[in-house]
DNA sequence: TTGTAAGCGTTATCAG
DNA sequence: CTGATAACGCTTACAA
C-alpha cells in the first residue's frame, strides 16, 4: 500500500496514519521520525516501516507551522540561459546560505504571465530579490507589506527597496581609455528594440562628445549574439574607417568579436571593443574582452542585506534608506 | 508599531494581531486580504489598514497546511558559476513551472557541509533532483523516502532515481570524424585530480585504440580554464607534433583553443579541438567549438517527469523502474 | 517509555 | 455582511 485511499482518491499519508498503522500515538511518531530519544528500539523500528510502507513524510507545513526557524528567499530574474544572471544568482544564493535562508528560484522566460509568477511567488516566500522589469508596476498591489529589492531600477523607486546600477564613471573612464589609445572612430552597437538609443548608448555618446567626438549608434536587429555579428558585418561595410566599438552589452561584444575575426579584423591592433557587464565568460574569449564590470557579489551583498533589514524590521518598505547604488568600473583586457 | 512586542522580542504579527487591531473577526481579516467577496468596503479597508501598520503578511505555512496545492522541488548543484549548471537549472526550472512546481535551489560550492545542506533541504521541499556526488551516500538516510532523481551517476543506482549520462556513443563518432579529418597524434587533455584518468579519458582511449592509434593522456593541473591553458601550452612543446585535443570538457576545450591561438596554432587546420558538454558558449568563441553535446533539456525533462511521477506515487521510489538514459551526440562546429 | 492536550496561523463551512 | 467553530499536520509540554 502505497498511501490512504479514501473515495478512490489517493493522499499523501499523514502523522495520523502512520501512528494508526503502527498502533501508537502521534508523539512516538515524531519521536521516531526525528530521532528522538525517549522511544524504545522496537517501537521505533515498528513505526519507521509502518512510516515506509505508506510513503510516509512529514509535511514541511505542519512543521513550519510549529518550528518557526525556515525562511525563504524569492529570486526574479529574466532567463538562467543568458550568462548575466547565473553570476547574479550564484551570489544571492551563496549570502543567502549564509544567513540560513533558502532561495527559491522564478524566472520570467518561462512564462507568459510575469505578474501572476510574481503573486504565486509572494505566497511562497517570505522576502523577494529580481528584475521585476515591466511586470513591476502590476505587482505593486501584490507585492505591497512584503520586502522586495529590485535590481537595476531606472525610475525613481520609492515603494520597495532598490539596488541601483551606476555606469556613468565606468564609462567615462572607458571613454578616455579608448582616447589615449588613439581612438578617432568610435562607434555604439546598441541593441535595444525601441526607436530611441538605450540609456547606456547615450551616456557612451555625450562622453565621446564631451570629448570632441560624434558617435553613430549602430543597431542590432535583436538581442544575442547572432545580430550582433550581423549588425558588426554591417557595419565593417558601412564605415571601414571604425577603430572601436562600444558594444551594449557582452554578448553583443562576443557577437562583435566573432564578426570582427571572420572578417580577418585584427582586435585590438586595427579595432577596439568594449562590453558592460563583465562576464566571467569574458576571458574564454580570445582577445579577452575589455568590459565595464559590475561586481556580482557586491550587487548580491547589497540586495540580500537589504532584504534581510527589511523583513527583520530594522530597515523601512521603501524609501532613501534601502536604495543602493553598485558602480561598474573599467576592467582592461586584451580586446582595447 | 511595526510589528506586535511582547517581552521586548519582536514577533512577526498574525492575524489574530489584525483582526483584535481592527476589531473584527479572522475570518473577516481573511476575506479583506484575499480580495474575497462578503466584506463591507469600510470594514475592508479598516482590516488593511491595520494589516499595513502591522506589517502583517499571512504565513505561507498555516495557509499551506489548510491548501494542499504548494509542492516545490529541491534543485541540487555544484556551482552556478560554471556554465554548465545554469544551462541544467534553467531547463528544470521551466519545467517544473509547467507542471506548477516551484525550484528551490541550493548549490555545494558555499558549503562546507553537503550533506548538511541536503538534509536541511529535505525538510523544507517535497522532492529532490541534483548532483548529489560524494555526499550521496551520506544522505541515504536523510533522502530515504522522498522521491529522489540523481544526475550523471557512474555506479549502478538503487536506492532512487537516476539519469545515467552515455556518451560512449557520441565518443565514437567524434573519433571516427577525427579520423577522416586525417588525425593521427590525437592527444586526451584530461582533468581529473585523482591519479587515474577520467571515465571519459579511458573512453576515448579505448576507442582510438580500437582503431590502431594509441593516446597519450595529458592532464591539467587543476579544472577550470587557466590550468587547461596552461596544460595545453605544455603540450605543445612536447608534444608539438599533436593535431587533435580531445578535452575533458567545455571549459577545458576554452583553455585549449585560448592557449592555441595565442601560440599562433591554427585550430582546425593545425589541430583540431573538441569538448564535452555542449555549453551554449561554445558558439560565442572563435573558432566555435566542436563538442559532445547533452541535450540539457532532455535531462531536465527525463529528471522532473521521472521525479513527479516518484512524488505521485505512479513511479517507484528505486530500481529500474526510475533510471533513465541520455545520450551525448557529436556536434560538430568550427574547431574540427 | 508512552500518551494526552494544547497550540502554531490559516482557511472552509456554516450559522447568524 | 460578519463571526464562531472546526480542521489542516505537526511539535512541545506535561502527565501517566
Amino acid at each position: 500500500m502505497a498511501e490512504v485511499r479514501q473515495g478512490g482518491v489517493a493522499r499523501p499519508s499523514t502523522i495520523n496514519d502512520v501512528a494508526a498503522a503502527a498502533g501508537v500515538s502521534r508523539q512516538t511518531v515524531t519521536r521516531a521520525m526525528n530521532n528522538m530519544p525517549g522511544i524504545s528500539v522496537e517501537t521505533k523500528e515498528r513505526v519507521l516501516q509502518a512510516a515506509r510502507e505508506l510513503r510516509y513524510r512529514p509535511s514541511r507545513f505542519g512543521r513550519g507551522l510549529v518550528k518557526q526557524e525556515h525562511r525563504t528567499l524569492g529570486l526574479v530574474i529574466d532567463d538562467l540561459t543568458n550568462p548575466y544572471y547565473p553570476e547574479l544568482a550564484s551570489a544571492v544564493v551563496g549570502f543567502a546560505a549564509d544567513n540560513g535562508w533558502n532561495v527559491v528560484l522564478a524566472d520570467t522566460i518561462h512564462t507568459s504571465h510575469p505578474a501572476e509568477l510574481i503573486a504565486d511567488l509572494t505566497h511562497q516566500v517570505d522576502a523577494v530579490i529580481g528584475y521585476l522589469g515591466l511586470a513591476s508596476e502590476q505587482a505593486d498591489v501584490l507585492l505591497a507589506g512584503m520586502p522586495v529589492v529590485e535590481i537595476d531600477v531606472s525610475k525613481e523607486q520609492t515603494q520597495r527597496g532598490s539596488i541601483v546600477l551606476d555606469f556613468a564613471t565606468a564609462m567615462s573612464e572607458a571613454v578616455d581609455h579608448l582616447l589615449e589609445r588613439g581612438v578617432r572612430q568610435p562607434v555604439m552597437l546598441d541593441v535595444t528594440s525601441a526607436t530611441r538609443p538605450s540609456f547606456r548608448a547615450r551616456l557612451f555618446v555625450s562622453a565621446m562628445e564631451l570629448r570632441g567626438l560624434s558617435v553613430p549608434v549602430v543597431r542590432a536587429e535583436g538581442i544575442g549574439l547572432g545580430p550582433a555579428a550581423e549588425a558588426t558585418r554591417k557595419l565593417l561595410v558601412d564605415r571601414p574607417e571604425t577603430d572601436a566599438i562600444m558594444a551594449f552589452n557582452d554578448i553583443t561584444a562576443f557577437g562583435a568579436l566573432q564578426a570582427l575575426r571572420q572578417a580577418g579584423v585584427a582586435v585590438p591592433d586595427r579595432v577596439k571593443v568594449i562590453g558592460i557587464d563583465g562576464l566571467s565568460i569574458g576571458t574564454f574569449v580570445s582577445p579577452q574582452l575589455t568590459t565595464l564590470a559590475l561586481d556580482m557579489t557586491q550587487v548580491a551583498q547589497a540586495a540580500v542585506e537589504t532584504v534581510l533589514g527589511m523583513y527583520a524590521g530594522t530597515l523601512p518598505l521603501g524609501g532613501p534608506m534601502v536604495r543602493r547604488t553598485v558602480s561598474h568600473r573599467l576592467v582592461i583586457r586584451e580586446s582595447s
